[in-house]
DNA sequence: ATGAAAGCGCTAACAT
DNA sequence: ATGTTAGCGCTTTCAT
């Protein structure tokens, strides 16, 4: 029920309801040091109730120093509409923004646009904790930030050992992957991993691939090995160019399905058979795998668990509870 | 450069400049009808850089009455990780929020949640203006908005006559699909379209369709019609029960690339060519819509200028611009 | 069990 | 050209 057109404040409740500011403020906030009489309680919700009341979020984060938002940090920009990982990140941690009634700020940072521009908004207050995905640049705004420790909670990898982070264990799906390709008797296996721009975990992904190859003693062929970004336009290309640089790789090992899929066209394109040729093995699990032709193998990623801990992990750190310190 | 630890305020940038807070907002928000001298701007400009001053958002937007922070509201929750769409215009929304210096939060609604929650946000002045993208149930807390002139753009339709709206045209597009194939030669054409439960769209979609086959004078079978939600696996499920119906279509109108990938996995699952026995047009423009196999015919859909105009055409009704009113 | 009062940090009308 | 002052709507300590 709306009684009239203007936004009702905690004052007109509070009027309505025959009691203080306060006391509205103590009902309304389930505030636990206050002892309201049952009777008061009834009376003050139903005012609300009957008013529309809804507290003015500025307000309440001014005075609380807290906004119940949580910033969701996308890098680069580019990686917003091509990556799946991103999408299932975001809808898992949106589900617990949900239940927890926190609200998801999204943030990015472009080449374009001053790179800080998501600390300003932890200066500003306007978000109470991060999660940060995307390509792992040096980043000193990012590393004083987590320095500081401000709720930050990373996926993947980053060299802070401060850092809380969900791991995306990228480097155990690759040796996986790896392994299963050899097992299958595969000797000659590309690699088109999933490293933009400068990002820090390129060497490591590397050295994992190389060193799965190392251990079925099979020699390591640079030429096989490219990086892509995250779009399958750059596993097109990486294939075509792996593909156009001599003997052809028996199976492919790729970063992502994203890249899996686009490198399947190419392989495709040259003729060769999937996976007799060429076998392929994906990284994510997006839901389009399983209908690719022919359906994508994939090491599974479990990207809903994972949103959902970033979004459990950072809210437990913002309210300071000790289960984020594990 | 940051001298201490704490967070500074407009009150010490004043007093580093040796002015008022008032002359400090002034030029900061660079005030027209404030004539400040050259000179005091410089010292506040370089207080505050030394500072590291960053505005409490909060409280400004508390005093000024704007958040600077625009909705994007997503419904169902479900649709987050799968539609592709989405994923553009989320895209190119964050890339004017980025260059206007507005925030973006995503909102959704999901059936276990009140459905209300972004009603919520509105009245809590969280956001200044809330861009809508999902299906179009009925929905009067929607349309009360709306009417009550508040800044919100439609993505595709809506019964409001009274709403701005960025058309996504889908109409058009599956008008332009089917007639493209029934140029092709084709009469017998399916049509799996993205009609997840109440989407007023439905119906309208539906009579395109039709209407497109009486023109060509063509028996509209309804075995080979059926809808879909937005994603991959209902496309596979939806033609799989029109495989299965009988008489196999020549032709599928899919109501969107995801849509059409799922069905084109049933169709090779039952034996068939792509194009040979059934051709496929989809539509959207996903990205990975050219890797497929064989590489999807697709409507083109200008996601990322559609995005954009819902960007602007927000902002300008934020900011009561006359152009918001073409 | 409830209320009074003092901020939170900023903006903006109104002086000067 | 700059400062004074009064809020914005809420939370929270301290009294009662």
């Amino acid at each position: 029920m709306v009684n009239s057109r203007k936004r009702s404040t905690s004052r007109d409740v509070a009027e309505q309801a025959g009691v203080s500011r306060t006391t509205v403020s103590f009902v309304l906030n389930d505030v636990r040091h206050a002892n309201i009489s049952d009777d008061t309680r009834q009376r003050v919700r139903r005012a609300a109730a009957e008013l529309g009341y809804v507290p003015h979020a500025a307000a309440r984060a001014l005075a609380g120093g807290k906004s119940g938002t949580l910033g969701l940090l996308v890098r680069p920009l580019k990686m917003l509409p091509v990556d799946a990982f991103l999408h299932q990140l975001l809808h898992s941690l949106m589900e617990v923004c949900l239940e927890r009634g926190y609200r998801l700020l999204v943030e990015t940072a472009s080449s374009s646009s001053p790179p800080e521009t998501y600390v300003q908004m932890v200066r500003a207050k306007q978000i109470d904790g991060l999660v940060v995905l995307g390509v792992y640049e040096e980043d000193p705004g990012l590393t004083a930030l987590i320095e500081s420790g401000y709720p930050v909670v990373l996926v993947g990898h980053h060299p802070s050992p401060e850092s809380r982070m969900v791991s995306s264990a990228d480097e155990d799906g690759i040796a996986r992957s790896t392994a299963h390709l050899i097992g299958l008797g595969h000797r000659r296996l590309a690699f088109i991993h999933y490293a933009p721009l400068g990002d820090l975990g390129e060497e490591l992904r590397l050295r994992v691939f190389a060193r799965a190859l190392e251990r079925a003693d099979i020699l390591y062929l640079p030429g096989l090995v490219m990086g892509g970004d995250f779009s399958a336009a750059s596993g097109y290309e990486a294939m075509r160019r792996i593909l156009a640089a001599g003997q052809p790789p028996t199976a492919l090992v790729a970063g992502n399905d994203t890249i899996a899929i686009g490198a399947m066209a190419a392989i495709r394109e040259a003729g060769y058979c999937i996976p007799g040729d060429i076998a392929v093995v994906g990284y994510d699990d997006i839901p389009t795998a399983r209908f690719a032709a022919p359906p994508l193998t994939t090491m599974r990623v479990p990207a809903h668990a994972m949103g959902r801990a970033c979004g459990e992990m950072a809210i437990a750190m913002i309210r300071g509870e000790p289960e984020a310190m594990r």
